[in-house]
DNA sequence: TGGTGAATGTCGCGG
DNA sequence: CCGCGACGTTCACCA
């Protein structure tokens, strides 16, 4: 289940890495250079750094600071081992778009493999689409009379979260932020409202942004705009509640 | 520089970690379940996973898939240790938002603390500052006779990336994508044009998408509105070039 | 410290 | 395989 080297000569490394790279997590501690080019560029100097591979192609640099990779290439990409002039040599070809990730390491310090496991029932509580679920189950959260026409309504300006009628037979046009709205999340739903205004001739379009919370600046917009807001906050795990304009 | 140990007993590896969390990354191979609790909320069983931990907060809790942890807490967050029941216990708390991560780690494979360089001058060649820079520095790829006004110019609903004049005195917007233009930068680069439009009665105003690519209903949207395109490919990793509308 | 928008975003879903 | 939008987005910049 682990297999590792300390200190190994650099053909004792690239053999590891060969042997590993395709059924297991590889991790290469050591002195690492590296360049990236694709659909941008990038190259980082000789610096003791952290690399580490993964069967589905995954391969990422770490250093000793942030959560991302400082050079990486995604899962699907292939990854060849060589040994060139005393150097061992990562190469990493992502297909589309087309991506190169070559490494070059002329110290190893430890290399190690490991079999890590893959949760496969993995579940985030408290996505966008649970609380859409929700209000799909419980229109009156919006508001008394609410009746929701369609989900995920697609448009050429894009797809609308949800779509509804108001007791008065207005259309209701609503989007939904998990976390906080910004000036972004207010024009995407004025682009929404906009085109089911030009496509509904003569009716009153209304559009709703439901949020836990909204910044003052999509505030502003949001008004100027004639949009209105609903703040949601999820009490519990399963269900949530609506509150009118905050 | 590298120190580890093998199959340590609990009370090994908690001291290890309590010593080197502070001021090297920290990898944990082990059985690991973990639970995370903030914005949002997620499990994950008992099962062989890699655990990090950097110096400057970072917790990621990696499987065999995938390049994202699985789950994790950013930079700034703080990392209590602790051996509860014959089991290690890694607590981190994300102070704003509020956030918890807990790892339960009741048996270890391998433990193991190094020390990673930061890349201070990193730079990524091919950015959407490096595109507009080579418009600025070389307004003609626009089109002949194109003036650049003003670079990141200011408005009430947003920051326009190139605020120019063509050759018969027209302003034009210019908003750039390093990657392919959404819906969302036509409707962007449409709001900017109408902003422009209403503040210089009269005038004409033109509105242009620079981008690798544009999607097909984006290009509908683009022209419904009567904007134009410009498709760039960065020829090399200096310059790059722009063709009229694809 | 919080707001704002870019990103080699990544990831998952649907056509 | 592409298009599209959410994401516990992360990240850097700037007020």
């Amino acid at each position: 289940m682990l297999g590792y080297l300390v200190n190994p000569p650099i053909e004792d490394a690239a053999r590891f890495v060969s042997r590993y790279k395709g059924s297991g997590v590889v991790l290469i501690y050591g002195q690492v250079e590296a360049t990236y080019s694709g659909r941008a560029a990038a190259q980082i100097r000789l610096m003791p750094r952290l690399v580490v591979t993964k069967p589905d192609g995954v391969l990422m640099i770490h250093e000793g600071r942030r959560e991302k990779p400082i050079i990486w290439n995604p899962p699907g990409s292939q990854l060849f081992v060589s040994v060139d002039d005393g150097e061992l040599i990562l190469r990493s070809i992502r297909r589309s778009p087309r991506e190169y990730v070559t490494v070059n390491i002329p110290e190893v310090y430890l290399v190690a493999s490991m079999e890590l496991g893959l949760s496969e029932d993995f579940k985030v509580i408290g996505s966008e689409r649970d609380i859409v679920d929700a209000i799909v189950a419980n229109p009156g959260l919006i508001e008394d009379g609410f009746r929701v026409i369609s989900r995920e309504y697609e448009t050429m300006v894009g797809s609308i979260d949800l779509l509804g009628e108001d007791k008065a037979g207005n259309l209701v046009v609503i989007e939904v932020k998990r976390s906080g709205a910004s000036p972004e999340a207010v024009h995407q739903l004025k682009r929404y409202v906009d085109y089911i205004t030009s496509k509904n001739p003569g009716r009153v379009v209304r559009g709703i942004l439901v949020a836990a919370w909204i910044s003052a600046s999509a505030y502003r917009y949001l008004k100027d705009y004639g949009l209105e807001f609903r703040r949601y906050t999820h009490a519990n795990l399963t269900g949530f509640s609506l509150r009118s304009n905050g």
